[in-house]
RNA sequence: GAUUCCGUAGCUCAGUCGGUAGAGCAAUACACUUUUAAUGUAUGGGUCCUGGGUUCGAGCCCCAGCGGGAUCACCA
């Protein structure tokens, strides 16, 4: 069959792409090479030439081609590189000195697409209506773009319009986001200027930066799913880590003052708009501290890092003004409790919190421990009433299995966490050195799990012969740094702040080859030449969603065609 | 996992009562030497997510599935 030798892979093109193959074989043939291999002389960005604008200047720049306005023999373009978009003029007797206009009337004109990668040489100058521009002198193609961009157009108001939105599309082609959503880079781009804030502010106060294993023997550290791998030469099962705090720990037992990490965790649960599949915490340890030493240092720390972000310590988060300026409420879990619940949770044993929770219309079941009943109790009627940064402290004891207990009051621990708009993005401890309590919180958990808690922690044995060693008093602190650049840029969603969030694999199905019924179709039509329309549907005997498909897709293809004559519609071969 | 909304041209979106598939931008062609959402004229472009059903006839109605968004649950 005929068809079959058509190249099939053509349909899956649209038209604009076969039009830009088309034109790289034309540049081809003109003696361009559209990917040429050389350098090219950049001498400006073109935040660059808006910073320093001097008439007659000359630059050299590079960058996509994202708008052209040609206009006979005078023509605009804009060009976009890393710092923004500037307008070039090309000229056609400015470019094409002689007789010979094809530079410009060719190349220029029908060789160049939106977003090519060019490179121009010119003077600086300024249009009639006053827009910074480069009157191009030469310019070279330095990369030819076959896949047209998804390009919004901003009309005089700064409206935009057919922006590229469709959540699925952007992040899966985050590059096309990129490129043609500027919002979306300056995201990214606060995103590193937190990280180097945060790490400046460690440095400065004498930490050192430290990279501890993402494969793990016992995932510890947290309570969650984790990711199970095969180590081959070895044949055990590795997990991915959930979190990096023990082996941090490790390190302060080793003798180092202060020790942070920057740590991709790794946790094998549900995904929404607060929680990746991996995700990016910042952990740091420092020795002969304490949480309250710790709540100063936190505060100072996220003052200079909103600064460093935004340039200022208040943020806007949805309906939300926030301010991370120092310092911050502190308020106990227990006083939280009593001024949103009127009930004083000290004191009260199981049975007491069980019900009391029961009376708010919480729903507990009977594998909870205490530390988790006040958990749920926090979690639905205090949390979501602290916007502003609030450290919540003093947390119970069965919850916080590697964290000292309260110096006053044995039934808490030295805990806090850092709540902004309902939601918690530090977590931080005077941590357990007692290698004896440790082993006892440890098998507390496990007891915990034997009751029906999935989240209980592993017994890390080799930790504890850490601690064992001796660890010094030590106060650490855990950030959430995705849901902290969140807060930051006024994003809802964990998935903006990803370059490349986890997505469902992408299904893609390609009919390459005429179906089953198109060759049955086709083959009938064959043998008899010509054959009545409606007597071809029923003698094919397909249901009418897969006849019309079918027919249509073979008229389409050019393998039939449908004659209409006054009597009938016949059915032949094209 | 539950609920709900959505899936139509490269992009953003219309699509009436079920009756031959629409617009703007992008693309192609022509005109135009300081425009800027350039403009004017003309042209091409569709697996209406997939499969099944109802119907003389389905983008539209029904069923199932796939994909996505939102809310909730889960997840310190």
């Amino acid at each position: 069959m005929h068809l079959n030798c058509k190249k099939m892979s053509v349909f899956e093109l649209s038209e604009q792409e076969i039009q830009r193959r088309e034109t790289l074989n034309k540049i081809r043939e003109f003696g361009i090479d559209p990917y040429p291999a050389a350098l090219y002389p950049v001498s400006h960005t073109t935040q660059g030439i808006r910073e320093d604008f001097v008439e007659g200047k000359e630059v050299c720049i590079a960058g996509r081609m994202m708008s052209q306005r040609i206009m006979g023999k005078a023509s605009f373009a804009e060009l976009q590189d890393s710092t923004g978009r500037i307008q070039v003029y090309f000229n056609r007797d400015e470019i094409c000195s002689g007789e010979d206009k094809t530079l410009y009337n060719e190349v220029f004109k029908r060789f160049l697409d939106l977003g090519d990668f060019i490179g121009v040489k010119g003077e600086l100058f300024t249009t009639q209506v006053g827009e910074p521009s480069i009157n191009v002198k030469e310019f070279t193609l330095l990369s030819k773009s076959l896949k047209p961009l998804p390009l919004p157009k901003t009309d005089a108001e700064g409206k935009v319009h057919d922006a590229f939105t469709d959540p699925e599309l952007r992040y899966r082609q985050r590059y096309a986001d990129l490129v043609v959503n500027q919002h979306v880079k300056d995201v990214f781009i606060k995103r590193t200027k937190l990280f180097n804030a945060m790490r400046q502010f460690f440095n400065d106060a004498g930490y050192m930066e430290v990279e501890t294993p993402i494969l793990q023997p016992i995932p510890g550290g947290a309570s969650a799913r984790p990711f199970v791998t095969q180590h081959n030469a070895l044949d055990i099962p590795l997990y991915m880590r959930i979190a990096n705090e023990l082996y941090l720990k490790r390190l302060i037992v080793g003798g180092f003052d202060g020790v942070y990490e920057f740590s991709k965790n790794f946790r094998n649960e549900g995904m929404d708009r607060t929680h990746n599949p991996e995700f990016t915490a910042m952990e740091i340890y420092v020795a002969y501290k304490d949480y309250n030493w710790m709540m100063d240092f936190t505060e100072q720390l996220l003052e200079h890092c909103a600064l460093a972000v935004n340039g200022t310590t208040k943020a806007r988060f949805g309906e939300h003004d926030i301010d991370f300026k120092a310092p911050y409420k502190r308020v106990t879990m227990r006083d939280a409790i009593l001024e949103f619940t009127g009930f004083d949770i000290k004191g009260k044993t199981e049975e007491e919190i069980f019900a009391a929770a029961k009376g708010m219309g919480i729903d507990v079941n009977d594998t909870m421990g205490k530390g988790k009943l006040i958990d749920e109790i926090f979690g639905e009627k205090c949390e979501g009433n602290y916007i502003q940064p609030t450290f919540i402290t003093d947390y119970p004891k069965e919850m916080s299995p590697l964290c000292k207990t309260h110096r006053n009051d044995p039934e808490l621990t030295e805990r806090f966490e850092l709540m902004v708009c309902g939601k918690e993005i530090a977590n931080a401890y005077s941590e357990l050195n007692d290698p004896i309590d440790q082993r006892e919180r440890f098998e507390d958990q496990l007891r915990l799990s034997e009751r029906g808690d999935d989240e209980a922690m592993f017994i890390d044995q080799d930790f504890l012969r850490a601690l064992e060693y001796g660890m010094p008093p030590t106060s650490g602190l855990g950030i959430g740094m995705d849901r902290l650049i969140m807060f930051l840029t006024d994003n809802q969603s964990i998935q903006e702040v990803l370059f490349f969030p986890q997505m469902r694999p992408e299904v893609k199905s390609h009919k390459l080859e005429l179906t089953e019924n198109e060759k049955m179709i086709f083959e009938m039509v064959q043998k008899e030449g010509a054959m009545d329309l409606n007597d071809l549907k029923t003698k094919a005997g397909l249901s009418n969603k897969q006849w019309d498909v079918s027919i249509k897709s073979l008229t389409k293809h050019g393998a039939l065609k449908v004659v209409k004559t006054d009597a009938a519609l016949t059915v032949e071969l094209a």
